[in-house]
DNA sequence: CTGGGGACGGGGCCC
DNA sequence: AGGGCCCCGTCCCCA
């Protein structure tokens, strides 16, 4: 906070402070370009407590006049201007709220901290939205989660907030009323007049600000329940109900970091009509896997101060990393570099609020800052888990680092062929490609590998090792895609469709017994899903069958269907007590696969993996 | 179509 | 917390 002066000029404000408990919290509410200074906006309640009244008194007034009164006369005064050195102490503003105060408000919820909401949230959502929201002010905050209105509000705070200034010193200016031409909530709503009038009588001078789109959602999130570094992303199933944020508008928007516009709306529709498959994960918009999000960023147009676990931007501050060549063991000046923005914060942490556990009680309330996520036990141990996708790690660590699977940051760059990783060790194996290096024997063959993972699939030619076993022709392969290819062959040989599944037959009586009951996807299935996928699992044996080849074709009966099912089952049974394998033809013969010469080597655990089975013995 | 290899992503674990 | 190493899985390419 010493280093951050508060302003009083909306237009140069940049931050907005909240303070939650012990933790201050900065949002950001525009691009802030290197060496800009950080001018913060404080939150009324903060400002008070900082004896600071500053701009923030915006929504308390509004408040206070329960947003739907006019605010004609809404103070012109504007919150003084930060004493030299940064203090903000007036010592003759005394503090309003205590903090069993807070405690209490955030008690009255059960699921979300709004209370961190009400503290946090700042004069706009900053976006320019344009929200379907009309009728009364009332209403169109209504849509907000949990009695998030767009200004801070709590429980018990209806207590009449101090005015800063007489009414007589607020007559607006008719002459400066701004266009407010950008209101997220739509540039007639009664909500946008309000900020016009209240903006145009405190600041007649300056033109209307309302921060752009840039990184909307945090303010619509409980403080610490999402990550502010993951505007877009989705609410956890345990966190609170509400929804996020109405999507931005598409004129002037700056889309959320890393994350194409296109997504955005995907999943603002989703948002909207509750097409989510998950109610309040919306993972299916996520930016995946290959998905080279942060390309489409340029460090002119934002900037985000982070270290690691969140977004970065691209081409700022490459700097040369040092580090040790995995083969040679010699530490040199990679050509690769990993970026590393400048932080503008003192602890950036604190911005993005991937706080450290110790303040972040498991219980995800306690009238506190909610996890940024959620902690688990498992045996004994601590797990963290993903927001996102749920998955939890045993370390912070293992987790900020699969966070960069959601937010697109890959870090870590090659200098030779710019392509970016998500691990310094990902890099780092990707430069053998350039050296040629291959650091990996087959003490067999001598044949040399780039990866002890490619080193072990090559091994398998010698042990003979084929763990991707057809479940239904029986067919080994040594690498799972070469059964995922070989899968398709039967696909093509079974004519008979299931129009309710993607399941195929070779016999239509092996169709007709999937039609009786056991088609997972229409109603009224036998079963549960586990064991539909068994019985149907059985069909496909014995699909593949010498029984279902002696069947008569397109007369089969489906009324034998149950009959022959049972008898499918009962010889599965059977066959399994045996350890043999049922009479199964297929299109592969054993004899045709090539036999290795099989060398001695370490004793080696072989499974064999199949789709839908079981790991079993080769 | 099968088989083999190259490259890469994700995660666990240890330091 | 971050780096390093390792392993597993997956995709792609090519013979």
């Amino acid at each position: 906070m010493r280093y951050v002066n508060p302003t009083p000029d909306a237009l140069a404000q940049n931050l907005v402070a909240c303070q939650n408990g012990l933790e201050i919290y900065f949002y950001t509410l525009k691009p802030i370009v290197t060496g800009a200074e950080l001018l913060v906006w404080y939150h009324h309640e903060f400002a008070e407590r900082l004896q600071c009244p500053l701009p923030g008194e915006l929504a308390e007034e509004l408040e206070h006049d329960g947003i739907r009164k006019s605010t004609a006369e809404a103070p012109t005064t504007p919150g003084p201007q930060p004493p030299p050195g940064g203090s903000v102490a007036n010592p003759n503003l005394p503090a309003k709220h205590t903090q069993n105060e807070e405690e209490d408000e955030g008690d009255e919820d059960e699921s979300v901290d709004v209370e961190a909401l009400d503290r946090g949230v700042p004069p706009s959502p900053a976006g320019c939205r344009r929200a379907a929201l009309g009728g009364q002010l009332a209403q169109e905050v209504k849509p907000w989660p949990l009695g998030l209105s767009l200004f801070p509000s709590a429980p018990g705070k209806e207590g009449a907030p101090e005015k800063s200034s007489p009414p007589s010193q607020r007559a607006a200016s008719p002459r400066n009323q701004p266009v407010l031409d950008c209101c997220p909530y739509g540039p007639t709503t009664s909500l946008c007049k309000e900020l016009q009038r209240y903006f145009s009588s405190r600041y007649p001078s300056c033109p209307l600000y309302l921060p752009t789109g840039h990184l909307p959602q945090p303010y619509l999130y409980a403080c610490g329940t999402i990550p502010a570094h993951y505007p877009r992303l989705v609410l956890p199933p345990h966190a609170a109900p509400f929804l996020p944020a109405p999507p931005l508008s598409g004129v002037g928007e700056v889309p959320p970091l890393g994350l194409p516009s296109r997504d955005r709306q995907v999943s603002a529709r989703a948002r909207e009509d509750g097409t989510s498959p998950h109610p309040g994960l919306y993972a299916a918009v996520l930016p995946h896997g290959k998905q080279e999000a942060p390309e489409r960023w340029k460090p002119q147009d934002v900037f985000i101060s982070l270290q690691s676990g969140a977004f970065s931007v691209p081409g700022l501050d490459y700097r040369p990393k040092q580090y040790s060549s995995p083969a040679g063991g010699t530490s040199y000046t990679s050509e690769v570099q990993q970026q590393k923005p400048p932080s503008l914060l003192a602890h950036p942490l604190e911005a993005i609020n991937l706080s450290t556990p110790k303040f972040c009680p498991p219980a995800g309330r306690l009238g506190t800052t909610p996890v940024p996520y959620p902690l688990k036990k498992q045996n004994g141990k601590i797990k963290y888990e993903c927001n996102i996708c749920a998955k939890s790690f045993g370390q912070l660590s293992n987790l900020k680092v699969h966070l960069r699977v959601h937010s697109g940051e890959r870090p870590f760059q090659c200098h030779i062929c710019k392509k970016r990783f998500t691990q310094l060790a990902h890099l780092q194996k990707h430069h053998l490609v350039h050296t040629g290096e291959k650091p990996h024997e087959c003490l067999v063959c001598h044949k040399r590998f780039s990866s002890t993972s490619n080193l072990k699939t090559h091994l398998r030619l010698h042990s003979g090792e084929r763990p991707y076993q057809c479940r239904l022709c029986r067919c080994r392969f040594t690498q799972y895609v070469h059964l995922k290819l070989h899968k398709r062959l039967h696909d093509r040989e079974r004519p008979h469709r299931c129009p309710g599944c993607p399941k195929a037959y070779i016999h239509p009586v092996s169709l007709a017994l999937h039609r009786r009951g056991y088609c997972p996807l229409v109603p009224g299935a036998a079963g549960p899903p586990a064991q539909l996928g068994r019985v149907n699992a059985l069909i496909d044996h014995f699909d593949f069958s010498l029984d279902a080849e002696r069947l008569p074709g397109e007369g089969a009966d489906p009324a034998r269907a149950p009959g022959l099912l049972e008898n499918l089952l009962l010889r599965e049974l059977e066959t399994g007590r045996r350890g043999q394998l049922p009479r199964d033809k297929g299109p592969c013969s054993p004899g045709l696969h090539k036999q290795l010469p099989l060398l001695p080597l370490p004793h080696y655990s072989v499974s064999v993996k199949q789709e839908d089975f079981p790991l079993q013995p080769a």
